[in-house]
DNA sequence: AATGAATGAGTGTTCATTCAT
DNA sequence: CATGAATGAACACTCATTCAT
């Protein structure tokens, strides 16, 4: 009994374990589609395709397109959050006493996102456009919302933080935040426009380490 | 006869007075449908009745839905060229003495192009999405991207001008130009997530503004 | 008074003179059309450009685009139908004394009418397709398929007299008649698929004329 | 396992029975549809109807209008093509001795398609038309026209081999092909012109037999 | 669990026809 | 008389989603 029940327990790990990967491919597959052709241009088919198997299968995991890329950008917003929450008590706990490592923390939190996945990151970058909103229920499309600010915000504090500590020089910090995620934002975007794909992985790199360099250096010694 | 040909003349007049009113009530349409949901989720019936006609007459104007985004954007890639090539007669003609005045210069390009159509400035910058080009017949899409890239080369050549005489810090040309340009982008894109309206134009602006001041700060103080 | 009268009749005399060239250069740009591209293809704008005017004019002198093709088939009709009864007369006057004479003159009612018009011929041809008929109104339809029936029926009751004459060997009348017109029909379709125009003319001059040849051959000498 | 193999191997048969049946009851709807109103006047819904199902199922099966067209004819024109060539074998083994039995067998092969499918010969006839061609992608287009013309070249060579022989009368065998496949086709296109159905059967069979007839004679005593 | 089959709701685009001028 | 402008009604084709097996 105890050996069957064993047996039992082991075959329901392997079905989990078989599942999670299923998953997973279903949302490699879905990246990369999405990435390659954006949200509303990629089919079901298309990523059925790319997962290698077929369309109702898909649903079986995912309800919906929508709850598609949801799973696929709600982890990456998850995973910039961790990386400033560190910062946040890197701050709170006095190790930062420099503004650059302040600004060059935050703006490695949606760097490091961007290296992990680049594709993701697109994806991110990409759903936020009216392209894609608007057909989302109300609901979903708040907590999303919500999740993404959250990270804003919490980015504004700390830097308000970091100007009250004399770490950063005082300007407007919501214009502040919105730039260090503009930035990023619209340099991965450029992206789409390029071809020189060789290249263009160095420049991007360079262009990002070019952009901190910048933000930094002005803002702790602007006057 | 001297009479009635005027008579004449004048009619013809306000027939072309009406048929480019209509044309532009039709433009007007399409752009404010195209910002507010993006290129591919906008239907012809959506523009139709936003500008208060039937589906058809839009054909009687424009030969498909991608002329109609063309001769929205191409304008205002002209009108950004414009901007930057009187921009170049000053450099070029020992006009411009200082670094921040040519980061300042290609910032107004774009800035201004933004100011005088904030909802065609976002329609560009959503059309530089994967999400909508593919589709375009290559010849139309290549030339589009051709002039988008001559504004950026334009751009890198300025600045290396710049650099070249001293005004500016001497920093990788291709970065710095793609960080003016996805600053704008990203900083316009961001509205899509914004809510509160009132408050928002300002921040805009606000963001715009210390963006100027941070780059410029940093690329002629940087050593 | 008298003087201004006759200035008047002269005037509308003009009038109507320039109203019939108006009506006949419609019908030419539409026969051209329709010959090169079927009835359904062919488009009221295609029409109105090739006769340089408006659409709306075409439809202050014809009601409907059906009215247009029922302008070019109704006359055609009625031509062969002048051939048939000449012919009839020429039979019942006893003035055919051989077999040949009458299936040459029935063929030449149609040849002629094709020779006369080939573009109008093909026109009438392409009619008899379910393809183009079906939406007319019944009363008009009916009426148009009695006026050719009539046409056949005449060839068949002169073909009968022919055969109770002796001219001819005695077969199926009915089929006779069809074979007949199906000859001229089925070989004038055939132009649909050739290229080598130049050559063509001949050759189908040499087909019709040969199969006039083979039935009137046929038919005398049957037995 | 041995059982569960065949039983799979059996549901998969089962499937792809029905498979068949449903392309099948697609093509009678097609067919059906397409000889009562001609391809251009037919829409896909109508199709569907006929067929008892949704428009976008038929995208399941065929990938456009043109397609279904397509695999309603070219079996037909390969029919034609197989009769054709045991004729030609026939006529190279030295079977024929009499030009009536070449002419005759020509007749036969056009005649057996019509009375296989008359409504998808019918389809045939009515596909060469202006009226429908044109919209088909050239190289679709060019296939199509070079498989009905290699019909009309071997019938074309095989008359002349036949000429040669001395089994028929030396005339245009350009012209000779032409007529006999004009008449098979304007026969068979007066159908559209006749209601009385029941009689209009023997009729038409009729015909073509009274024009094989004719034929025949003609070629084989003409002098 | 996985899938082949099916579909409702929509999209851009076309065209014969009408009407105000 | 002539026309520029407008449109209602279609139509081929697509796609996210469901369901029976």
């Amino acid at each position: 009994m105890d050996k069957q029940n064993k047996h039992k327990s082991i075959c329901r790990q392997r079905k989990e374990r078989e599942k999670q990967q299923r998953i997973q491919s279903i949302l490699d597959a879905a990246r990369t589609v999405f990435a390659s052709k954006g949200y509303l241009k990629s089919t079901m088919d298309e990523i059925a395709m790319a997962a290698e198997i077929t369309k109702p299968t898909i649903y079986l995991y995912f309800k919906s397109k929508d709850d598609l890329i949801l799973s696929l950008i709600l982890p990456l917003i998850a995973e910039i959050r961790v990386h400033l929450k560190k910062l946040e008590k890197d701050l709170n706990s006095g190790k930062i006493h420099d503004g650059r490592d302040l600004v060059l923390g935050i703006f490695h939190a949606y760097y490091n996102a961007y290296e992990s996945s680049p594709e993701t990151f697109r994806v991110l970058q990409l759903f936020q456009q009216k392209d894609l909103l608007g057909d989302f229920k109300p609901e979903i499309r708040s907590a999303l919302d919500e999740k993404g600010r959250n990270n804003v915000i919490l980015c504004r504090s700390m830097l308000t933080q970091g100007m009250e500590m004399g770490l950063l020089k005082k300007v407007d910090v919501y214009a502040l935040a919105d730039i260090i995620w503009g930035l990023v934002v619209g340099v991965v975007q450029l992206e789409d426009c390029k071809n020189d794909e060789e290249n263009n992985h160095k420049l991007k790199i360079g262009t990002l380490g070019l952009a901190q360099q910048l933000i930094t250096e002005a803002l702790t010694r602007l006057e």
